[in-house]
RNA sequence: GGGCGAUUAGCUCAGUUGGUUAGAGCAUUGCGUUUACAUCGCAGGGGUCACAGGUUCAAAUCCUGUAUCGCCCACCA
């Protein structure tokens, strides 16, 4: 065997081992009837993204889950892809060509796309790249890309079906518009957050009389240039007198009217509200319901158009500042106060998005929500924590309309085809879709779809117009918000509508959606529930009849130190690859995992790395030594009657831990097991049985060998979903005949080696070495310096056991002899202490200081004074011996009995301690 | 305006269905290279569990309220 460095170093290990895996084919699923699924589809991560630690966590435990069902024999597949990301890609392109001080519209579309498409070969795959760094064990021939040639099918189809089920349609609303990217966003990508406002009360005066005003309160006055009425509610007395007049809208000169409507609040500024139903949702109903004209005074860009008059040309801020300059000057500006307003903010590029009036396309989401309602109410999707239960189901009651359509072009163009000549005689237009020819429409499912204003939706592009077969047709400009394509993910990924064939895979059809699907858990953050989760559980309702994912963990939110989001622009990132560099990947994960409780955000700094990163060390250094010291072939057999009390002792801890690290996996708590794991390794494994193993090195007891391997085999296996790299390579040299320890079997719980009494027993021992010890350093006692102890008290059975454990006390605790006895003559010129029941007697040093130890002793009393006055307390209350169970009462009875006794110990010892 | 989460050691956080001596990691103090590990070992110090009430024999834990911080949702111009 090769030397093993004292430290261990990730860097020679993790690529070869992730090489190593990938040759061999392990991360890769198929069916197998013969095995259970175990399934997850990746939060397909943008194709512009660069791994983040929101990313490291997240893959991570998906990891974990896979890596663990994968060793309990489970068929596990981890579905990995990307995501298109249409604006965030659409962006970062347009970024590229404006450093050459070009604009997408120069380049046109077709060649702007491809411009996309090269940069997608280029860098969309680094993300990918990135988690294999982290070791994630994804079947990654099964990628996919939400843009794909399948996948967009699959996209098509699902937006032919909602359309012909009546669940699409076109209409003209306020949307949230977003005039850096020229697009339209739904709700959920327009964020509202604060901004430090003003609110402007406006003169507006009234036509008859221009010496007498209407004042009315707006956050944006630049609006005003497209007001067509002021409203005020109909109860209120201040205005009712007015309702019906006319005003004159000033610098506009349009004469406008006072309407009533019971949706003004009267408490709210003046109690009158300018409308403009063309920038505003709330104006825009009130146009609707009033038939007031609606006037844009914008284009697309945010620049006035020329429905703003002389305004026209200047950008919507720009034109607040003239705007309210001139109102001013003409006194009709009556005051300015400061005002905290909330205004939606573009999710990408963070422009305030105006509310603008446009033409898009919508889903109906009602419908679509009531089973999405009923399958997580019935329990058929559990969340976990389980509070994001009420938050999905809130969101979900209260659903609105979803606006698909983008004026983006990186993306799913919508399939939606307009034959212009039947538009222009759309009275006319009268076709319904029994007319088409199923020849020229290869639509497997449905047929395409004509509505009688000769709006044309269809998979693939109708050489003709199925009315009045012309061929004047055209498709429509706008692509598909990226949810639209993300919300079908966990099946779209296995092909659906398996109209194309995946190359790459024999397997891949109907066979591969029926077993994994429903896939078994979706790991995501909270961010996305409406997004994403919410949505991909109605598509799979819709079009698969079942929900997509029986489990949900939400995990939560990586953030700083400080609880800022790690951003790119706040400069507060810790870079998860930096991370990796120095400390390793497994080191990462393992400390991310440990410190995330289960749904709280998690507040990194790098240090906090270090922890992971020690333990690496720690398994790398007690696996150094039993590697060092032992050949690992031919051992024998664990056979229970040869096996002595540290041994039974380490074997029952580690089973204990294998069941609860267990039970913690299936119950999602990563951080409950990933601190067993810490725990039993360092704790009790290398601090207690290996120190105890060391002289039992010699090959004169074999059976410790087999158990310091059998131990750690089973303990790398326990933590191999969560440090793939280090127990692998640790596993290679143990076992080289082995094969990986990827699929390994998953250990399993022995109950015949739990000892709970054992293990009472020896936490008595733990204790009173540690005890011995204290002394020891209370005295400044030097290493070399043996001491005699006398342990004195307990029951008759722990002075046995502990008697039987002498060699390793004397050893342990850096003794010359040691003795355990229920009762003995009081030593003379002893210093002493009491633990776990025992007085202990140690030889009193010349150097020792007696004074401090009376001091410890005599805190230590009055600690236990006071504990016993609370338990003889209680038990001296009725109420507590009625009322309380049982096994509570005999315990306390129990430690009020132990602790007095410990009391008198302590008592003697005080009086010899004085004494000398 | 609603909803949710947090408040425990100097710092960052655990603490499962209430059970009486509240834990970890980091930091800190003292000692220490004993042939796995100084990315280490041994020992120690450090907390009225945000506050106020309540329920209970018993509360960090359950209830009510208050305060502070954070997140999410909502069309108050």
């Amino acid at each position: 065997m090769d030397e093993l460095s004292k430290q261990y170093n990730p860097k020679e290990v993790e690529d070869k081992w992730y090489s190593f895996w990938q040759a061999n084919n392990l991360f890769s699923a198929k069916p197998d009837p013969s095995k259970k699924p175990f399934s997850i589809v990746i939060p397909p991560p943008n194709i512009t993204g660069i791994l983040h630690m929101g990313h490291a966590l997240n893959n991570t435990i998906q990891d974990i889950l896979i890596r663990y069902q994968r060793m309990k024999n489970k068929e596990a597949l981890w579905m990995p892809g990307t995501d298109h990301a249409g604006i965030a890609t659409q962006n970062v392109v347009e970024r590229q060509l404006a450093k050459e001080s070009l604009k997408r519209q120069q380049l046109g579309r077709e060649k702007f796309l491809e411009m996309v498409w090269v940069w997608q070969k280029q860098y969309g795959t680094t993300i990918i790249n990135q988690l294999k760094k982290l070791g994630a064990s994804c079947d990654w021939e099964r990628t996919r890309f939400t843009l794909d040639e399948g996948y967009s099918l699959a996209v098509s189809e699902v937006f032919a079906r909602l359309y012909d089920k009546g669940l699409i349609y076109q209409g003209d609303y306020i949307i949230n518009w977003c005039p850096r990217c020229q697009t339209a966003l739904s709700d959920e990508e327009a964020p509202h957050s604060e901004l430090r406002g003003h609110l402007y009360y406006l003169k507006y005066p009234f036509k008859e009389n221009k010496r007498e005003f209407i004042v009315v309160a707006t956050t944006r006055p630049e609006t005003m240039l497209g007001d067509s009425a002021v409203a005020v509610n109909p109860k209120d007395k201040r205005y009712k007198k007015f309702i019906g007049q006319a005003l004159i809208l000033p610098l506009v000169n349009r004469e406008i009217k006072i309407i009533a409507d019971n949706m003004v609040d009267m408490k709210f500024g003046t109690g009158a509200v300018k409308v403009t139903p063309a920038h505003d949702h709330n104006d825009y109903l009130l146009g609707k319901k009033h038939d007031l004209q609606f006037i844009n005074i914008m284009q697309p860009d945010g620049i006035l158009n020329g429905n703003a008059g002389k305004y026209c040309g200047l950008d919507r801020f720009k034109a607040r500042e003239i705007v309210l300059e001139d109102l001013k000057t003409r006194g009709n500006l009556e005051k300015i106060v400061d005002y905290p307003l909330s205004a939606g903010h573009c999710y990408r590029c963070h422009t305030i998005i105006e509310p603008y009036l446009s033409k898009q396309w919508f889903v109906k989401m009602k419908p679509l929500a009531k089973p999405a309602i009923e399958a997580v109410k019935k329990g058929k999707i559990k969340f976990h924590p389980s509070r994001w239960r009420k938050v999905y189901l809130n969101w979900m009651q209260n659903i609105g309309d979803w606006c698909i359509s983008r004026q983006i072009w990186w993306g799913h163009r919508l399939p939606v085809y307009y034959c212009k000549d039947c538009l222009k005689q759309a009275n006319e237009c009268t076709v319904n879709s029994e007319q088409l020819t199923e020849k020229s429409f290869t639509v497997n499912s449905k047929q395409p779809t004509v509505n009688k204003k000769g709006i044309i939706v269809s998979k693939i592009k109708p050489e003709k117009c199925p009315n009045c077969s012309g061929s004047n047709i055209v498709q429509d400009e706008d692509v598909l918000d990226t949810w639209f394509s993300s919300w079908l993910w966990p099946f779209a990924t296995f092909g659906w509508p398996f109209e194309t064939r995946d190359e790459r895979r024999e397997t891949r059809d109907e066979e591969d959606l029926k077993y994994f699907y429903p896939t078994s858990v979706l790991v995501t953050a909270p961010e996305i529930i409406f997004f994403w989760v919410a949505r991909m559980i109605m598509a799979g309702l819709e079009f698969i009849a079942d929900v997509p994912f029986r489990n949900v963990y939400i995990h939560g939110t990586v953030r700083d130190i400080e609880g800022k989001k790690m951003s790119k622009s706040l400069g507060n990132v810790i870079d998860p690859l930096e991370i990796i560099s120095q400390f390793g990947a497994d080191a990462l994960r393992f400390s991310l995992v440990s410190i995330t409780a289960t749904g709280q955000d998690v507040f990194l700094s790098a240090e906090k790395f270090q922890m992971g990163r020690n333990f690496a060390n720690k398994i790398w250094n007690a696996s150094r030594f039993i590697l060092m010291n032992f050949k690992v072939d031919a051992l024998p057999a664990l056979k229970s009657e040869e096996l002595n009390i540290q041994e039974r002792w380490i074997l029952s801890r580690l089973n204990r831990t294998i069941k609860n690290v267990t039970a913690a996996l299936d119950n999602f708590d990563f951080n409950e097991s990933s601190k067993l794991l810490y725990e039993f390794f360092w704790h009790e494994f290398c601090d207690w049985f290996i120190e105890m193993a060391k002289d039992d090195c010699l090959p004169h007891r074999q059976i410790t060998k087999s158990v310091l391997i059998y131990c750690l085999v089973e303990f790398l296996k326990l933590l191999h979903p969560f440090m793939p790299f280090i127990s692998e390579e640790i596993f290679s040299r143990l076992s080289s005949r082995a094969g990986s320890i990827m699929i390994a079997q998953y250990p399993v719980y022995k109950k015949e080696f739990v000892d709970l009494e054992l293990e009472a027993q020896f936490d008595k021992f733990i204790s009173l070495v540690s005890r011995v010890r204290n002394l020891r350093a209370k005295l400044s006692l030097a290493p070399s310096q043996l001491i005699e102890c006398q342990i004195v008290g307990g029951a008759k059975e722990d002075c046995e056991f502990l008697q039987s454990l002498a060699n390793k006390f004397k050893i342990l605790a850096k003794s010359s002899s040691v003795t355990f006895k229920q009762s003995a003559e009081k030593p003379q010129k002893a210093i002493a202490d009491v633990e776990a029941g025992f007085s202990i007697y140690v030889p009193l040093s010349d150097l020792g200081d007696v004074v401090e130890q009376i001091k410890r002793i005599e805190k230590k009393k009055i600690e236990l004074n006071s504990l016993i006055l609370g338990i003889d307390k209680q038990l001296r209350n009725n109420e507590f011996l009625k009322k309380a169970p049982q096994e509570v009462v005999d315990a306390q009875k129990e430690k009020l009995e132990f602790n007095k006794n410990s009391l008198e110990k302590l008592k003697r010892i005080l009086d010899a301690l004085k004494a000398s």
